[in-house]
DNA sequence: GCGGACTGCTTACCT
DNA sequence: ACAGGTAAGCAGTCCGCG
């Protein structure tokens, strides 16, 4: 009997069974579990037997069906029992994917679709009817099994700590405790691997192409998360060694004079890895081992590497693609909150480790081996920190996403948030006997959105924002609906199914703004899980990720997985609203913003009934005047009370000040940290030169405590436009601070309705330079050519068109000046833009 | 042929 | 392949103008 934990699950298509993937702790290896249970692919049906049969005969191919069974399901849909049939066959590819599968047989058949569940992966198919979970301890027996360790006392323990809290919703109470049981384990500190491989190349700044693999690789790294460093080098006669000692007292080294020698190696390391992690390996450094160890003749099976439909494999252990995970967009914004925006090695390193690669003088295939293993180490060692750095987060974040998503962890590190949610959702609907709808389905019995967006092209209406009240305001606190949209799914009953019910008596119960009402005897299925998630997330674990009674080392395991929960919360809404979701329902996305708004109008009109100044608000906040604590917390009791939702303090600011943009603004809070939203200053593709002179005003803003300290700040502000105003007419800058840097969305050639100033550039350097493409940054400065902007390396400072300079300072200032009542035209000293044409 | 008003495209931001 | 809403700058088009 072993104690493990679940990473994965897969099928071996030699075999035809779906296999488990173990980690066991003690021994830091992973095992393979065969399903012993001659589990097979299958779909349903509501077609009978026989027909089924016919079907399958007239399809022309030999489509091995096994089985087909009776069984009955819950269709939540039409709140009803139904009796399918449930067609097996011998190979997952039957069902679907491949020519004349199942599916395309059974949907063959009239005009309605006759295939349901037809669209689930295999591997996740198999964890949905063992009820799996990843990321928990399984104990494995050879001849018993395996069986899901209910470790009860910690989990006791867990749910003791909560036990008194009275502010859970008791409806959702077993929900909540279930969940909670699968947070409480602990998560163990799994051994890992890193690998970076460099690969020799000719061409200066040509980067090697994995499926033709022509160079030789020079030179591997592996480190580990226990102290484990390694270096692979390959000697070549035209290069020089270098001083090799450095090396030595970083990692092990080990020199090849063959290749294929080094190669072998490298597997004989994979072959033990239990986890490996890649910034990339799915798209280079993986494939490039493998196509280049064919080439130079190793044979297939010596090679532990596989090229999977959906990544590249190792065995027996998991590959984890870290540069996937990164680039997840909600994984980039909620977890690290923006911190990085290009998601290349050095960029998430520097954002999260504050540490990059080394930077090369010479192309790495002229390096020294001393420079070319210690570039290479360094490489690893940064792919490996990602995964350590802040006691493990990032593999604690990727186990509780497993948790929550029924997903093994390589698709975690891969899929996208939609994936994650449609995961969770088809695990529940599988353990609790529910038929999983079709999309058309959903839509044909719940309909398309009604309601009209403002922005064109949109499906349906969003949120609303309380216009700016301009000009400055002190003693303001920001009130705010905590997970406004979640607790609404929540406290509405909003589900696929609840939402425009079959029921007559239900459809008293409108959505405000909307055609659309809710189900009033059914608890929704959405509504339920997401609003326990909410709760677990909102009640306990964001609290006590913050109580200061608590062990650091127990608050920071809260945090992780309120970070986790929040990654799904935030995007539960969004998916609704997304076509491609498999439980894609316009109504109920439109009905959360739609409530949504209703909410925002409520505790408006409440607030300003009260006497307080509400003069701002976006989505889910109201910036409040000079509230009274009385107020607030009679605000606070009646939006509980009245609307059903939680408000909370979300910050409070010393001043704000607020332009009549919305979206905009600048607050100051007590300690003098000052808090910028949307500002050009702010943005990412604004020149240095600006940039500078917006943080000096933000400095002095900063210091501003009262009315009267303002006198002197405007004369300090003014002081620093104009000195820029001064440097731009005499040219005193530098170029590089005169810089643009946007980034292409797109390929050059896909711009075609327009070419924006970026665009241009890159043209120009296309013409003289090497490939670019989507992800690039284009740096440019404006100019006074007839393309109006320069690449920077191919501008000089003469060109500078110093009046769209003066208009972007001018911007950039009026969206603070316009607050303090100041024109920026009217600063002493400056001439109007327009004196100057 | 030119310029202003307008719309649309694109990027980067906010919730 | 989560959503909609906003700011800003520029590109491109239309229309009026003897």
């Amino acid at each position: 009997m072993v104690k493990a934990l679940l990473l994965s699950v897969d099928y071996d298509g030699s075999l035809k069974k779906a296999f488990l993937k173990f980690y066991n702790e003690e021994r830091g290896e992973i095992f393979k579990f065969y399903d012993p249970l001659g589990h097979k692919p299958y779909c349903l049906s509501d077609l009978d037997p026989e027909r089924i049969k016919g079907l399958v005969e007239a399809s022309g191919v030999n489509l091995p069906v096994v089985k087909i069974k009776k069984v009955r399901k819950k269709d939540l849909l039409r709140d009803r029992e139904v009796h399918m049939s449930k067609v097996e066959v011998d190979d997952p590819l039957w069902i679907s994917g491949r020519k004349n599968c199942l599916r395309e047989a059974l949907n063959s058949y009239g005009k309605d679709r006759h295939a349901w569940e037809a669209k689930i992966k295999y591997r996740n198919n198999y964890i949905y009817d063992l009820q799996l979970i990843p990321g928990e301890y399984y104990e494995i027996d050879e001849k018993e099994g395996i069986r899901h360790i209910d470790s009860k006392k910690r989990k006791l323990e867990e749910l003791n700590v909560f036990r008194d809290e009275a502010l859970l919703d008791p409806c959702l109470h077993s929900e909540i405790a279930k969940w909670l049981k699968l947070f409480s384990t602990p998560i163990p500190d799994i051994k890992r691997v890193s690998l970076d491989i460099e690969v020799y190349s000719p061409q200066k700044g040509r980067i090697p192409y994995a499926e033709k693999p022509v160079y030789p690789v020079i030179s591997a790294a592996f480190v580990d998360n226990r102290g484990f460093k390694e270096v692979l080098i390959l000697r070549r006669e035209a290069v020089n060694e270098g001083d090799l000692k450095k090396v030595k007292e970083k990692a092990d080294v080990r020199y090849f004079d063959s290749e294929i020698e080094m190669l072998r190696q490298i597997f004989v390391k994979i072959k033990e890895i239990p986890v490996l992690l890649t910034f990339n390996g799915d798209n280079f450094d993986l494939p490039y081992l493998m196509n280049r160890a064919l080439r130079l003749g190793i044979r297939k099976e010596q090679i532990p590497i596989r090229q999977g439909k959906d990544w590249f494999k190792i065995d027996p252990g998991v590959h984890i693609d870290l540069y996937k995970f990164f680039h997840n967009k909600s994984i980039q914004i909620y977890a690290f909150r923006d911190a990085y925006k290009n998601v290349t090695l050095d960029e998430v390193a520097k954002a999260l480790l504050k540490k990059g690669k080394i930077e090369l003088e010479e192309e790495i295939s002229v390096l020294t081996l001393e420079k070319l293993a210690i570039y290479c180490l360094r490489d690893a060692e940064l792919t490996m920190e990602l995964t350590t750095f802040n006691e493990n987060l990032v593999l604690n974040l990727v186990i509780l996403i497993s948790k929550i998503s029924k997903l093994g962890v390589e698709d975690v590190t891969r899929r996208g948030i939609s994936a994650w949610i449609r995961s969770m959702l088809d695990f529940e609907h599988r353990g609790k006997g529910y038929l999983i709808p079709l999309p058309e389905e959903i839509i044909a019995e719940k309909g398309e959105a009604t309601t009209t967006s403002i922005i064109k092209g949109k499906k349906y209406k969003g949120a609303i924002i309380i216009p700016p009240e301009e000009g400055v305001h002190f003693g303001i606190t920001v009130l705010d609906f905590s997970s406004l949209y979640p607790s609404v799914i929540k406290s509405r009953n909003l589900s696929y199914e609840t939402i425009n019910c079959r029921h007559v008596e239900c459809k008293r119960n409108k959505v405000p703004d909307t055609p659309h009402w809710v189900c009033l005897k059914r608890r929704g299925l959405l509504s339920v899980i997401i609003g326990a998630l909410r709760d677990i997330r909102v009640k306990l674990y964001k609290p006590r990720s913050k109580d200061e009674s608590i062990s650091k080392k127990e608050r920071e395991r809260y945090m992780v997985i309120q970070q986790a929960l929040k990654v799904i919360l935030n995007a539960s809404y969004g998916v609704l609203g997304a076509e491609n979701f498999s439980y894609y329902c316009p109504p109920v996305a439109e009905s959360v913003t739609a409530i949504g708004r209703h909410l925002i109008r409520e505790v408006t009109r409440k607030a300003e009934e009260m006497g307080i100044q509400v003069v701002y608000g976006d989505t889910d906040s109201v910036f409040l005047k000079n509230p009274a604590d009385e107020q607030i917390k009679e605000l606070k009791a009646w939006a509980e009370k009245k609307l059903k939702v939680d408000m909370d303090i979300e910050k409070v600011y010393r001043y704000v000040a607020l332009s009549n943009r919305k979206k905009n603004y600048l607050g100051v809070y007590p300690d003098g940290r000052v808090d910028i939203k949307g500002l050009i200053g702010k943005k990412k593709n604004t020149p240095e030169f600006i940039k500078q002179a917006f943080n000096e005003m933000v400095n002095i803003l900063g210091q501003v405590k009262s009315q009267k300290d303002f006198e002197d700040a405007r004369i300090r502000i003014e002081k620093i436009v104009k000195d820029r105003y001064t440097a731009l007419r005499n040219r005193t800058f530098n170029l590089e601070d005169l810089t643009f840097k946007v980034v292409l969305s797109k390929p050059l050639d896909k711009y075609i309705k327009t070419t924006p100033q970026h665009v241009k550039a890159a043209k120009q350097l296309l013409k003289n330079r090497r490939k670019i493409g989507p992800g690039d940054t284009i740096e440019f400065v404006k100019t006074r050519n007839a393309a109006g902007v320069k690449p920077l390396e191919l501008a000089k400072k003469g060109e500078i068109d110093v009046e769209k300079y003066i208009e972007t300072l001018q911007s950039t200032f009026q969206q603070i000046l316009d607050a303090l009542n100041i024109d920026f035209e009217h600063i002493a000293g400056i001439t109007s833009i327009s004196d100057f044409l």
